[in-house]
DNA sequence: TACAATTCAGGACATATGTCCTTCCCGAAT
DNA sequence: ATTCGGGAAGGACATATGTCCTGAATTGTA
């Protein structure tokens, strides 16, 4: 992590995503804007929470760790997030780890200066609401999928949420760049059976293997699997 | 669903659960409070929500359904909770289906009252914010039990957590009513494997069944069974 | 080029869980 | 008392998923 310092930046920021009027005025000279490399650690579950983290840019991959050493990744997060935001209200240690896939701006808030002054500034409050409900929404979604679903729809679902759209029209398809151990942790399963789904999916003519890529071939298929149950 | 017209009452409910500087004057006729009776539906999955309601007496139970009509049980709520209040800030429709399990009595606040009485309110978005983030931080933990762990796991921490304290000194380890169904569904299996599971546990010594109750015989050995890992 | 180290896909087997169906038990009605 | 549901427990089998391990493929290195 090393500070950028360039007030220029921070500012340019906080108009891109119209914090300007949430951060207002005794609270602007107190943020910072952080950088972090991929890889890099944000936060680990159980550390001591003391500062609010904007998302401005990146991508941020949140999970947890159980006693045995099992890996469940939570959500992969775009700007515009909130990392110690629950945290924040609740007065709890951080619930998650949170690492930096690619590089990643953050502004970072102390919740000192929240608290001294912007605890009854009703748009910071409407914001933390909008983002908070927002992520309860989609964790609600995220679970009732993963517990009422098996291995198969769950896949699918998730590959169509990041082989598509991602602003980025001209991507379609083709997800060069998938992560299998990753993707097992976040869908909840083994390696070995992501493994076995692939490959049933490739003889069933839905996606194709080349080179450790994963090639979505038969959109519509993949979306009858998946039904409605979309990722996010 | 009946209203009780008693504004004493439901004045008591406000100060019993310090509700009163959240709800404060101009709104405080608008707002009424209901009645429910066991099995009583609150309201429905895909209903338009328009009414932001205060659990103040009695017991929900939130689930959903799939379209394959699998039933999964989010949670049971106890006082003092919000039903309506994600929606109501995401303006979506209500995501899960709230049924009365016990007598329920709830103060009903139409969306409409909020906005034009209370919208910028700070201590009720500091409400709404204390109560979403804990259902998050409760949802969190869920999930990852649920992911993470066996259900054989998931049933010790629930007996556990059904069979303890609920504010009730000398409720130890006897829960005569537990059903099955709804543990099931709760747990996130079927009801055939619960009872395998239960059936596993009896043999080891851990609990015991005597017509259609559940008892809890070896408290440590469930503790050790569940490790940390409590639902709620 | 050849070799070692690492990564990755898949085989073999064990376990967890789901589905369907049968049996048993108990209370209600006759 | 007898019979008839109806719910609840459990058997049999199928499927989904996890664990461990092996062999192929790939990459870096001498």
């Amino acid at each position: 992590m090393k500070e950028i310092q360039d007030p220029g930046r921070l500012q340019a920021y906080l108009q891109k995503h119209q914090l300007d009027y949430i951060f207002k005025e005794p609270l602007k000279p107190l943020l910072s804007l952080l950088s972090y490399d991929p890889g890099e650690h944000i936060c680990s579950k159980g550390d001591p929470s003391s500062t609010l983290y904007v998302l401005v840019k990146g991508k941020l991959k949140i999970y947890t760790t159980s006693a045995e050493g099992r890996t469940l990744i939570i959500s992969f997060k775009t700007p515009l997030e909130l990392i110690g935001d629950v945290e924040y209200i609740q007065g709890t240690e951080m619930l998650n780890t949170v690492e930096a896939v690619s590089p990643v701006h953050m502004i970072a808030v102390p919740y000192r200066w929240l608290n001294k002054y912007a605890k009854d500034h009703p748009p910071l409050l409407h914001f933390m609401l909008e983002i908070i409900t927002q992520k309860f929404y989609r964790k609600s979604s995220f679970l009732s999928l993963n517990l009422m679903h098996p291995v198969d729809v769950r896949l699918a679902s998730y590959l169509l949420s990041i082989s598509y759209d991602e602003s980025d029209p001209q991507f379609t398809g083709q997800l060069n760049t998938i992560n299998l151990v990753d993707t097992a942790n976040f869908i909840g399963t083994s390696y070995r059976h992501l493994n076995r789904v692939i490959r049933k999916f490739c003889q069933e003519g839905l996606t194709e293997r080349s080179s450790g890529a994963i090639i979505v071939k038969d959109r519509e298929g993949l979306s009858a699997l998946a039904s409605r149950n979309i990722y996010e």
